[in-house]
Formats: C-alpha cells, sequence, structure tokens
DNA sequence: ATTATATTAGACTGGTCGGTTTAATTATTT
DNA sequence: AAATAATTAAACCGACCAGTCTAATATAAT
C-alpha cells in the first residue's frame, strides 16, 4: 500500500460538503469535481459508494469537533469559561472559508435518523462522545456524575440548537446569547 | 372559487415529509404519491414548484407548533412548568404516526440556509416566531424584557438541539434531561 | 344551454443521480 | 525485466429528478 492521499482528499471534501449541505444536497460528482478525482477512484476506496464515504466522513467531522472542545479546555481550566470560548471560536469559524462549520453532523443526522441506519448510528457515536467530552470534563473539574452527564448533553443541545440558528438568521447572536448563559447553567448544586 | 381542498392537501403532506426527510430527501412524486394528486393540480396551485411549495409548508409548520406551544401556556399557567410539558409532549409525539414532528424546520433550515434564500427566510420567520412566543410568555410572566428574549432563544435552541438528539439517538433521554434542567435555566435572576 | 374558467390528468423532456464496467496506466514485487 | 497488483480514467447504465405541455374534464357564470 503506498500513501492514498486521494482516500484522505474524499473523506475531507465529503466532510465538508455534507456538513455544508447535506447528504441529499450533495452529489458524487460534486464532491469529484471540487478534488478532482475520477469516479473510479472513489469506488475503489469506497466499495459501496456514497454511504460508506458518509460513514467515514461523519467519523472524520466527529474527531475535528473533538479535537476543538479538548483545545479549548486544555487551554482554558475553567470549565465554564472553557465551553464558552468554544462557542465564540465556533460563532467565529461559521462564515471560515478555508474550514467552515457549517452544521456539524446535524444536517445529516436530521435527514437520514430515520431510513439509513448505518449513517445514523455514525451520527449517534459522533453525538455521544462529544456530550462524553464535556461530562468527563466537567466531572474531572468537580462535578458529581450524574450532574456532569445531565450536563454534557444539556450543553451539546443547546449548542447544536445554537449553531443552527446563528446559520439560519445569518447572525452570531443566538450562539453568543447562549455563550452567556453558560455560566448560570452549569452550577454545582445537587439535583 | 370552489374548496381548494387539494391545496391544503399539498400543504399539509409537503409539511409531514419535509420535517421528516427533509427537502432534498423529498421528491415531488413522493407527494403526490402519498396523496394521490396529479402533477398537473401540484403546478397549478403552485407555479415555482418545489421551492413555493416548501415555502408555504415551513409557514404551516411554524403554525402547527404556535398552536402546540400556545397550548401547553393556555393550560398551565406557569412558565416554567409550561416549558416542561411543551418538551414532554415533544418528546411522546416523536414516534406518533399520524402528526410526527420530525425535526420541524430544523432539518430544510440545515440543508439550504446558504443555498435558498426563500427558504432561509421562511425558516428563519419560523424561528423567531417561535422564539418570540417564549418572550412573551415569559415577560407576561414578569421577566425582565431582556431576559424574556435571551431565554426565548436559549430555550428554542436547547429543544431544537434535544431533538435532533433524541431523533439520533432513538430515545428520548435528551429531551427530558433537558426538561429536567428547565426550572434550573428559567431563574428570574438579573444579567 | 352556452360560454368561460378552474382543475385534473399524465405523458413527456432534458438533465442528473448513484453506481457499474472495462481498459489503460502506474506502482510494487519478484 | 517481467509479472503482479493497485490505481486511474471515463464512457456508460437505468432510474429518477423538477418541471413542461397539451388535452380532457369539471365547475361556475351568463
Amino acid at each position: 500500500m503506498a500513501k492514498p492521499n486521494t482516500k484522505v482528499a474524499l473523506i475531507e471534501a465529503a466532510s465538508r460538503l455534507f456538513r455544508l449541505h447535506g447528504y441529499e444536497g450533495i452529489s458524487l460528482n460534486d464532491i469529484l469535481k471540487e478534488i478532482n478525482i475520477p469516479k473510479g477512484s472513489l469506488y475503489h476506496y469506497f466499495p459501496n459508494g456514497k454511504e460508506e464515504l458518509a460513514v467515514e466522513a461523519i467519523h472524520h467531522t466527529k474527531d475535528i469537533v473533538l479535537a476543538w472542545i479538548e483545545e479549548s479546555f486544555e487551554q482554558i481550566g475553567d470549565p465554564v469559561k472553557a465551553v464558552q470560548d468554544h462557542i465564540h471560536q465556533l460563532a467565529a469559524l461559521l462564515k471560515d472559508e478555508t474550514e467552515p462549520v457549517g452544521f456539524p453532523i446535524g444536517t445529516i443526522a436530521a435527514e437520514k435518523y430515520s431510513t439509513n441506519e448505518p449513517i445514523r448510528s455514525a451520527c449517534q457515536t459522533a453525538f455521544e462522545e462529544w456530550s462524553e467530552l464535556y461530562s468527563t470534563k466537567f466531572f474531572e473539574a468537580g462535578y458529581s456524575e450524574k450532574l456532569a452527564k445531565d450536563y454534557g448533553i444539556f450543553i451539546l443541545a443547546a449548542i447544536e440548537g445554537g449553531i443552527l440558528l446563528s446559520l439560519t438568521t445569518k447572525s452570531e447572536e443566538s450562539l453568543l446569547i447562549i455563550a452567556n448563559q453558560i455560566p448560570f447553567i452549569l452550577s454545582k448544586r445537587e439535583n
């Protein structure tokens, strides 16, 4: 096996385009044209076609976002400020042209949750790993196990919803309002 | 003009199918087949085709959800409990076969926010009217204007994200966790 | 009843979809 | 250098897409 740059390029392009336009909104030809790769190569690396490429693209998107979250927590000790920082970064990245966030995993999950089990499952894994990363960080910062878990899911939901609102309204406002609420939500009360 | 039941049937079917599978995931033929209407009728009532039908379907979905929210607030005075009730109803409706929630507006907004301005604008209107309804109810219940507005957006984001997580994981858990957090979020502190 | 209008009906079009196939070419191994 | 395997290349396929068109039919107005 040599250097399968072609395969990596396909996954990266698919990750970006699916994030921006969803699964049904992007054709294989769109992906191939963007990086100038013939269809034969795609079916060489992904014999099961679009679905297989999408599942790998979802894993790739998942890893990108995991690294973003991890980075905020590493640079900023306080979990409250780390989450706020992550949201601010997302807001800034929304318009980015080299690495646009789009609606990571959300679009493809919304489209295919009921009709494509491998894709739904890959999206579920992404959501679970993201929320578990938040939970781990909260737990490490002294939150109870239950609270850390619930906050992980809650924060993820609020961020996903906030991205969707910001994209739709073409404004960072929704995400910034959510970031401002974070300190009041992440209290260490027991419940 | 007689009784344009055909037009209403088209909008209702489109509203339901777009909610479940998104804009690109449903063809005009899918919609027509479901309610046994010929293509000529569709283009008679919607000369601008799929886009025009989608915009009206989005408005219809918006109105359905507005009525759901309104109903919870009318039956339950306390805004905290009303929001919780609304989320519990959504969780129960997720699997409904006659009126499935799907991911209302979210899917189509995620798909088309950057490529179809009339659709993006219709989705924005839906999100704005929903969050403004929450805000109005909070304000009427004694929250400050600023707090009512921020909470309206925040609650909407959390609910949209929660629906997406629940659909993807095939579990009500995410929505129920969010409902449990509502009392702690909707405090009347000033900030 | 007759005209005019609203609506239904579905065959048809050009284009694009995901996917297949076969051959040419490049790289690796022996 | 010869043989083998990996990869590229693009023409091609049937299915389906949104949208068009023309004719038939029902409804309303006169």
